[in-house]
Order: C-alpha cells, then sequence, then structure tokens
DNA sequence: ATGTTATATGCGCCATAACGCATATATTGT
DNA sequence: ACAATATATGCGTTATGGCGCATATAACAT
C-alpha cells in the first residue's frame, strides 16, 4: 500500500476530532457492528451515523462491507500497528468519560447478535 | 483539579487536528520552547504560531509563561499519564513524517540556546 | 520618554464542515 | 412488480475555523 502522508495524519486527526467520531470509533474497537447497532447504541439519527462513518471510511480508520441490506464497518485492517497503538491509548482517555460508558453499556446490551441473524433493528 | 469532561476531550482532539499544531506539540515533547523558537524550527510567520498555541492551551494541552520579552511554552503540567501516554504513541506515528523529521531537525539545529540567554531570535 | 524586540489579537474574508430534511439506492421477501 | 428494511446522499442553512494584515501589548535597553 502507497505510504502514509503527513496530510493523511492531519485527515485522521480530523476524523478523530468529533464527539460522535469519537464515540463511533470506540464502539468499533469493541468489534465489527452493522449500521443500526451503532445508531440503537448511540441514539443519534441514522443519517448522522452514516455521514460520521463515511469521514472516518474516507481517513481509512475505518472499512465497510455489505451483507444483505445491513452494511458492516470495522477498524481498516491497513491500521499499522503504530496507529492501533495510538488508538488504544487514546481509548484509555476516552474511556473515563461517563458518555463513553453509557454508549458502551448501550451496545452490550444487545450483545446477542447472532452473525447473519436477521434482526429488526429500528423495532424492538 | 477539575474532571476533565467529555467536551474536553473533544477539544483535545480538535487542537490536535491541525498540522501546524501537530508540529508544535511534537516539537513541545522534545523540551519547553520560547515562541521564536517555534517560529524558526517550523518556518511559519509569528502571528500563526501564536495563535496556534493559543489553541493548544485553550485546550489545556500546554502553558506559557513569561521569561522577559520571551513567551515560553511547555507541555501542560496537569495532563494526565493516560495523555502523556497517548500523545507519546501519536507522536510514534508522525515522527514517521518527513515534515516533522524536518521541523525536528530545524529545531535542533539551533539547540545551543542557552536559558536566559538574550538571543535575537528573528535575526542570524 | 523613546525605540526595539517579542508576542498577542481584532477584524474581515473565505473555506470547511455539521445539521436536518427529504429522498435516493440497494437488498430481500412476497 | 411491489413493499419493506437498511443505508447513503443531495441540498440549503448555519456554525466553525484558518488566514493575512495590521495593530496592540509587554518588557527591556538607552
Amino acid at each position: 500500500m502507497a505510504h502514509i502522508t503527513f496530510a493523511d495524519i492531519v485527515t485522521i486527526h480530523q476524523a478523530l476530532s468529533d464527539p460522535l467520531r469519537i464515540l463511533i470509533m470506540r464502539l468499533l474497537m469493541e468489534r465489527e457492528l452493522c449500521v443500526c447497532e451503532l445508531v440503537r447504541a448511540l441514539e443519534e439519527p441514522q443519517y448522522k451515523v452514516s455521514r460520521h462513518l463515511a469521514v472516518l471510511k474516507n481517513a481509512k480508520l475505518v472499512r465497510d462491507w455489505r451483507e444483505g441490506t445491513w452494511m458492516h464497518y470495522e477498524l481498516a485492517p491497513t491500521l499499522s500497528e503504530t496507529w492501533l497503538t495510538a488508538l488504544r491509548a487514546l481509548a484509555a482517555a476516552w474511556d473515563m468519560q461517563t458518555e463513553v460508558q453509557a454508549a458502551l453499556w448501550r451496545l452490550h446490551q444487545r450483545a446477542d447478535r447472532k452473525p447473519g441473524a436477521a434482526v429488526a433493528c429500528y423495532r424492538v
């Protein structure tokens, strides 16, 4: 893969400079998630979550793939060990916030999703 | 000291989302520096460096103090060990960039400053 | 007092970016 | 073909933020 430029690094930092995107990144550090799971855990409108996911994707922090009607997102496998270390260190700082803990809690409340199981996300 | 809020964390990330401010932070992780040293190492106009330093100070990433006509800046001593760890991890990623290395190199070229020594910064 | 050096800042301009709404797109099921 | 679910996006509005210029402020020296 092409080497990362300083502009890329700035783009990464810009992507991490929004409260919702920080929360999304933290949740994706738990495991891969589909958009509807993020919407429920974050309690934010779907269009907002999708937009911010697009920003993270553009910064190459996450990647997505389709499974039926669901779009799955996960940390980009292209992330270097250096950046993963940095993200883990940042997450340690983020985790001291109640907003982060609340989102993680809401995520794990619904942790019973089975891969491939068709769950009506917006219902229930 | 008052506990840090999620909004504070976002402010920190916003402060780190600008190329010049990333370079300033990296240089201040070498040692405390006065504005004129930053201006020379970064090769940016003084008003720009001062503005960006104000952003970093507002985010409580750095603190300043006066010594004669010079303003010294250094990493804020209030930074938690958690955040220092995160900054060090980020610096490891930043350091792979030539822009960062170039700024560090220009800084160390002039490393012969004596504390309290009156050096005309813009000259020479 | 005046000049010089070092630094900060008010202001107007322009670019970026987030928001909310509505709608488009894609996939699946009937 | 049609409906339902899940997700993305075009658009107009508004807020934010960086830039460059000029100037203000502060400390020091003569």
